[in-house]
DNA sequence: CGCAAGCTTGAATGCCTTCAACCCCAGTGG
DNA sequence: CCACTGGGGTTGAAGGCATTCAAGCTTGCG
């Protein structure tokens, strides 16, 4: 097989699903997770593989199961940007488009639950719960987006690591319902250059403010992708949001 | 009354409102649409007022029916970055929120259709039509947030200028149900601190820009709110985006 | 008229980028 | 076994673009 076709998985049963709570079948019943399962297919990809290029068709939409994907845009002459990082519960592809804008790129092995898209949209008209909970997702997402645009706007080179870190911190935190304080510790689940592209700024200044923070303090390392972070509270300092940073409900 | 306290402007029926087929009302049918009627209240506010502080409690949702908002975040050093700009058929407010969670200004006259909170989410819960509106409006918000990623993290400062200018032509022509091209003359709906604050640069920087793209002929200016566009190509070629720039479907 | 808000222009500074060299380390094959 | 290789990462020096600080202009309005 080709390296570059995405592997199909052995699919667990939706009941047992790691992120049956909180992806956009949170809130279906019994009849409607039924006909999901029976559209539902698994694929894996590799670090580093491309799930699909800006302007492919793409037959399916999917949450992402576990792993990590982003989103990028690429300018003519070559510069990007990532406009989206996709976490395990994250829905991917937009119903009603059958082409994709943007280049998704699976930055950690990735493990995909995907629906084909007819179907799926199909289900969407007439599950109103369905389309509910992707509405929800789609405001946080744009909740999301919109603190995106402050740092990319507004924040310093360190600010902006600072809060990349803490956003990692915040989800991680949250795949334990938890909520993000004191000692933590997260593995990087991007490149310095995805980084950069995450943040609007060159691999080596990422490289650079990663340093400083170290050099502060505020973090420290093992390994290039490792990250501890003695207090929490001390990192969103550096990051130049308030206090909490945490989303207004 | 207190100036900072909108005016309730009396109302025009629903079938003969300019944005009728373009809001989140789009798709209703008429017996919504007498629904929607009865519980909405017309709001007015003037130029530069303040609609709601980022925190406060919104008890309403409401469409833009005539001018523009803005929505914006601010650190606590008085750092400004826009997050929204809200022109005519655009959504104000997030059901199942009771708080702001930016500060809206209007930053022309504007003119808001506003629902009572509650009702309006009880109405979206059985009204699949009015959620599925809502849902697609919000992916395309999330969309040109992300077009807005790219223009905040890459792109130089006389393309952010060209940019912003595109996309105001781009809006004008789509309030004609036409596509931006040749000829066009845009109205700023922004001073140059807003314009700054949309594209994460300093009020100088936007002028100086603005009066480079003057030297080179790809605008002219009558006072220093009306932009004459000789050539719509000519200005997205100074963007950085590819030729036609326009979202895919 | 005179003021203030919005805007323009100039000069100096600084942050981040660019270009370049080098390090580290895991995987590979002689 | 170990030299080789290449991807990912770090560090340094120089330069550029946007910011900062400052002054002056334009225009609408009380």
């Amino acid at each position: 097989m080709p390296e570059d076709v995405a592997l199909i998985a052995p699919q667990a049963a939706c009941v047992k699903c790691p992120i049956r709570y909180r992806a956009v079948c949170a809130h279906c019943e019994k009849d409607e997770l039924d006909i999901l399962e029976d559209a539902k297919v698994y694929r894996t990809y590799s670090a580093g593989q491309v799930v699909a290029w800006s302007g492919d068709r793409m037959d399916f939409v999917a949450s992402v199961v576990s792993g990590v994907a982003t989103l990028t845009q690429t300018m003519e002459d070559g510069r990007t940007q990532m406009v989206g990082l996709l976490l395990p519960s994250d829905f991917l592809g937009r119903p009603g488009r059958e082409r994709v804008s943007y280049t998704v790129t699976a930055t950690t092995d990735l493990l995909l639950c995907c629906f084909r898209r007819k179907p799926f949209e199909q289900l969407l008209a007439r599950t109103p719960r369905l389309t509910q909970r992707l509405l929800e997702m789609t405001l946080d997402e744009l909740d999301a987006a919109r603190e995106w645009l402050l740092l990319l706007g507004r924040k310093s080179a360190r600010e902006k690591i600072a809060s990349l870190l803490a956003i990692l911190c915040r989800r991680e935190a949250a795949l334990n319902k938890d909520v993000a304080t004191g000692r933590m510790t997260v593995l990087l689940p991007l490149t310095r250059e995805a980084m950069a592209d995450y943040l609007g700024l060159t691999l080596e200044t990422v490289s650079r403010q990663i340093t400083a923070l170290k050099k502060d303090g505020i973090i420290d390392m093992v390994g290039k992708r490792q990250i501890n972070v003695p207090s929490y509270q001390d990192l969103v300092a550096e990051s130049g949001d308030d206090a909490d940073g945490g989303p207004l409900i």
